[in-house]
DNA sequence: CTGACCAAATTGGTCAGACCAGGTCGGTCC
DNA sequence: GGACCGACCTGGTCTGACCAATTTGGTCAG
């Protein structure tokens, strides 16, 4: 069971990792023709097969266009979700300000979910919620960051399971696939005033219990409010939160 | 300039389909192997290169997990937003529902764009925006669904330059890729209440003019209700709605 | 000089067959 | 019965080739 396989990673990701930075750097203006598949298999010594792997992905993450007679490179924004991570590695957009705009994101999104999951729910269930609800207030309590995601991801599941809300998880998904590692790693603000999330979880508590949807919205931004305003007072402490400069 | 290819998908696309549908249909079981890449490629009579590029698509997908030894099928709940389009094509989902579904999602987080952007703006911006909203009460005054989409895309773009919250528009870029296709094909209920609908952008433009991003986020999830109650009403009209009855 | 037109070079799409390293699985031996 | 081991299978990589469509650049008529 290895759990690190950095250097394990096959051929063809390397070479995807390589071009998709160079793309992402800017190093191909958008519209610009990408090498040939055969330059490029010569370049990094590899096969054609390879690199139309590597081209399928890119494809996928919508960062290039492949017709017949040429690799077209697409503009930045017309990508996917999925390449965000990519950013986030390469370090040409400033992190806390990306994990901020997950949260807003995030947190509207949740609040939705609140809102469309009491509009269905029985009293059963919104008790069921509370409990989850209860075990997030009491893993900020213990400091317990594992209880801390699993309880909020419980959450999030039950009220998807409530709804049913397809669109609404596939992009939970989404962006928990793609972001909940990287998050990680930044802490929050040591100087966060955990009683006010706190607080916000409790007013959610309530408002679900009296299936008051406006208000567990409400209490449902506030929180990731508060959330993100700890991230972006972080005073740009450690790891490489290196700015850029390679941006077109 | 062909338009209509749809005959001229790659083998690649067509074997796509197939095993997509095939999973999406449950005929796999999540967690159950998929054939071998080299059965497969006979079972298509195509060669290995081909199906090696499929199942890097699938797994892009997020329909199945690649490990040395085997391809797994993966729980649909795992999979990504681009499936639900395929999902609309078999069929296997109301969607009247799932389109319901979306303009809840689409709704929010136009709602939290214009929240946002409202709080960045300066007046000429916001000036700017409500130009975008003119268009779009016009387009609906003309019935001109062209115009309607083009103001619409307009109107979050604009949104999105100001304040520029990437994954706001990377997930805004993946539901217009891959719903508005299939939506437009389902008209709107034409008995829906289209002053109402105006009315709400009216409400947005003043909102909006007034920089008073509580109204004009109410104005937009107002609109996207009008829109969804639109929808939901329409009595299973024309089209392929044809149920299903082939899932799992 | 401009435009249409045509042919060569290039590109992606497909194909067949091969080898390797690592997993899978069944049979064997203790 | 359980640990062990070897044959088999799988994905990963590679080579070299042909096809169809596009791109490109030159040619030629206007």
């Amino acid at each position: 069971m290895k759990e690190i396989v950095s250097t394990a990673t096959s051929k063809v990701d390397e070479i995807l990792v390589v071009l998709r930075t160079e793309i992402l750097r800017g190093q191909y203006r958008s519209g610009e023709r990408l090498p040939s598949e055969r330059d490029l298999s010569a370049r990094f010594e590899s096969n054609r097969g390879a690199i139309r792997e590597v081209i399928k992905k890119l494809e996928q993450l919508g960062l290039i266009e492949v017709n017949p007679g040429g690799v077209r490179v697409l503009p930045i924004e017309a990508a996917t979700l999925e390449i965000v991570p990519h950013l986030m590695d390469l370090g040409t957009i400033d992190q806390r300000q990306l994990i901020a705009q997950v949260l807003d994101v995030l947190g509207t999104l949740m609040a939705l979910s609140v809102n469309s999951a009491l509009a269905l729910s029985t009293q059963a269930q919104r008790e069921d919620i509370a409990l989850a609800v209860d075990s997030l207030i009491s893993s900020i309590d213990k400091n317990d960051e594992k209880q801390h995601r699993e309880s909020f991801e419980l959450l999030g599941e039950k009220m998807l399971d409530i709804h049913g809300n397809l669109i609404l998880r596939l992009i939970g998904n989404g962006i928990r696939t793609q972001f909940i590692a990287h998050i990680r790693h930044e802490n929050l603000n040591p100087n966060i005033d955990l009683n006010r999330i706190k607080g916000s979880l409790a007013d959610l508590r309530k408002a679900i219990l009296l299936n008051n949807s406006t208000d567990a919205s409400f209490a449902i931004s506030q929180h990731f409010k508060l959330m993100k305003d700890a991230i972006l007072t972080l005073p740009t402490d450690k790891s490489n939160l290196t700015g850029d400069g390679e941006n077109a």
